[in-house]
DNA sequence: ATGCGAGTGAGCACAATGCTCACTTGATGG
DNA sequence: CCATCAAGTGAGCATTGTGCTCACTCGCAT
């Protein structure tokens, strides 16, 4: 079964409601639909099924920490006891200005992505990191700059593509009476 | 004007709509007001304001790169000329794979978010990031774990709770008839 | 005291939702 | 070859939610 792809949960069709959602966030199901040429029923099928697949993140996703008070963003990396990596990363789940930590392969254990309101803001929360037991040494960067914007629509539009050759099937539909 | 606190554009109340919608995406702006017992009027107009200025960032955000074929995230330090920063960064737009792009103080001038399909993929991303001129040296980092996965919630709670003092004002409202 | 900004319940026309139906279509497989 | 199946489609319908405007009431600053 399938043929070069694996199951990428999402299909070209799920891609191009996705597409058309990142666009226009408040678009009502029907109008993505008309915009898709879609039946009203296929999108409202597809898109209960995305986000019983979890394909959808929760909603905080979409808040800017700037709006909160927190303008400044940096990515603090650690060397930790390998032994005590969980350990750790409970201790930080308690900070609140700690927005996400990666486990990283290579020189760096953890990589942790941090909010402040200002710079010395920033230096307490770095201090609390490498307060934690088992954290052995931490490195403090900046984010100067937002060069990419986070996006995930090139993907989509790949995806989207990937399926849409030029053709429409727009069979079905016409029942006898018309 | 204001006292203690700059102006964190979400206040209070916003950030209680913020919470209730991130434990529950799909809310309906009537059911929000009821379960925050406020009017309805006025989650609207939270919304609406919160939106407008930009306090809610894109829907792509709440896609899932996993569930788009792309399970493997990698960071990609990178060191490069610093006079010709933005034209790395204008090269890098291109890649798809490349989600997110920070400009660093310190020792690393890029910190490059990567998405993949599998190693191999990783590998080709990361050697096209090399192949930017400009980039001096690259260096990748597999993230092997999400220890903690991206939230806002605690800074919203903290929010939250800064103007919620116990007190529940219940003005207003009840005009003449009832 | 007065005006302003923000919140509130009410009401209303319109649109969207959630759902089911009968039907078609393209693959799958007996 | 015909049966079945999953997925799509337009239609219809009752229920909800939306977007909007009102008149009104607070708290606060002028």
């Amino acid at each position: 079964m399938s043929s070069v792809n694996s199951s990428p949960v999402v299909d070209a069709t799920d891609a191009r409601i996705l597409l058309a959602l990142a666009d226009d966030p408040r678009a009502t199901v029907l109008a993505l639909a008309e915009r898709l040429r879609l039946s009203r029923n296929t999108v409202q099928a597809r898109l209960a099924k995305l986000d019983e697949n979890g394909a959808l993140g929760s909603f905080e996703r979409r808040v800017d920490p700037g709006a909160l008070g927190y303008p400044l963003t940096a990515f603090v990396t650690a060397q930790a006891d390998q032994h005590r990596l969980a350990e750790v990363a409970d201790r930080l789940k308690d900070i609140p200005e700690i927005v996400e930590v990666f486990g990283l392969s290579g020189q760096t254990d953890l990589l942790v992505r941090v909010v402040a309101a200002d710079t010395e803001d920033l230096y307490r929360v770095a201090g609390k990191i490498l307060d934690c037991p088992g954290v052995e040494r931490t490195s403090t960067a900046l984010a100067m700059r937002e060069l990419v914007p986070h996006r995930l629509t090139e993907l989509l539009r790949r995806a989207a593509e990937k399926g849409a050759r030029g053709a429409r099937p727009s069979h079905a539909g016409r029942r006898g009476r018309d």
